[in-house]
DNA sequence: GACTAAATTTCGGTA
DNA sequence: TACCGAAGTTTAGTC
């Protein structure tokens, strides 16, 4: 990995067009050709950026680059897609490079499949009399999250995200449109279940007769103790 | 801007917990108190971070960490969502800190607008006869991106997409559900528009009577002399 | 390999 | 400021 602190202007162009007037950043060239322009601000997104695979030229500047003030003009391309980067630099103010080696990776424990185990472990979180059909129910259109029948032996069908958005309640939709063709499932409720309901989505649920059900995650949390490793 | 290279390991506890193993990494410290965990390779995603505004502390190991062989401890704290990043430092590389000063920002020219635009002004894409009544037409749910009339004065609602996924169809479909309620558009015909439109994208809105439209952006741009600025 | 759904999404616009 | 949709999204998983 190289790191470059310079003066610098930027563009790229391929699927739009955007422009970086000159300043201070930083140039983060990784081992795969891949390139990261940094402000000493903002979340994680560069200001602008180049996808490995890719091919980084640098050259010198022509006459008139160089007339404006131009050390060094770096030329990024990505062949698939024919995007450019283009970094103009006028002055190198930190040059170094670093030897990594490749990293071992980030193991994570998600939160949605997390909470899909805590609420089959829980499955009366459904109501009183609800038990558990099973997780990740295949249908032809894809994996239903929960599966679970009511006190009165009916079928529910679970949708659960971190948060409920409109989104969830087209996927819920479709799901429940093809299962209720099915004569061995017949009717089937659907119950759409996150830590947070945006209104829009709730009353779209609604609309359509899906119950909305709130998920306190820590609650649920709290009474699975073999989550200590959480912590 | 600090950049620090180092051998440490890293654990974040929030909206899930993630651990990464021992290795060689950039650790680069933002001016605003932010932290981005860098590999060398990947895309411009870090390995871990926490965004602004956060709180880091640097100091020193516990006795049994130092056993352990770790010279540093940084921890990241962000006060709202009591997220938690811990860095670990077994031994630093290379350390340099810069001043950047605030950053112009970028200046981009979108695809999606652009689309919107090119189409209102060359609103006969839609067919002979068509007429634009409006670019972003309001509607109780949201805007819809052009609503314009047919030859015969019938209305037209038109979603335009870059890449036309199976989202776009449902979105479309909501908009036209919602207009074909409004006595004054009764009936509106629905346009799906988009540089390229998924197989399934296309099965769906045709099953549901939307027209599909393939837009050809270079040739709509080719037709618009204003567009100079993007070459 | 193509497609789908999730993301510690981030980012921008609007009500 | 909150909400909603787009992103040069990226990433991970499944078919």
């Amino acid at each position: 990995m190289r790191l470059v602190i310079a003066r610098c202007s930027v563009d790229y162009a391929g699927r739009l067009s955007a422009h970086l007037p000159l300043a201070t950043r930083l140039l983060m060239v990784k081992s795969d050709g891949s390139l990261l322009v940094h402000s000493d601000g903002g979340s994680y997104k560069p200001l602008n950026w180049m996808s490995p695979p890719c091919t980084i030229t640098m050259g010198d500047p022509s006459d008139e680059q160089a007339e404006a003030g131009i050390a060094e003009v770096w030329k990024v391309t990505q062949k698939k897609t024919d995007d450019v980067l283009v970094v103009s630099i006028y002055e190198i103010l930190h040059d170094s490079a670093h030897d990594l080696g490749i990293d071992p990776g980030l193991q994570k424990d998600g939160v949605e499949a997390h909470l899909q185990k805590l609420m089959a472990e829980q499955i009366d979180v459904l109501g009183e009399g609800h038990t558990l059909v099973r997780r990740e129910y295949m249908t032809a259109i894809g994996p239903v999250d929960i599966l679970a029948r009511d006190a009165q032996g009916g079928a529910v069908a679970v949708e659960i995200k971190r948060r409920g958005d409109i989104d969830g309640v087209e996927q819920l939709t479709r799901y429940l449109e093809l299962m209720n063709r099915d004569p061995h499932l017949k009717p089937v409720a659907g119950v759409f279940a996150a830590q947070e309901i945006k209104p829009q989505a709730r009353t779209l649920a609604e609309d359509r007769g899906i119950r909305c059900l709130l998920l306190d995650y820590d609650a649920m949390r709290g009474l699975d103790d073999s989550d200590s490793r959480l912590f």
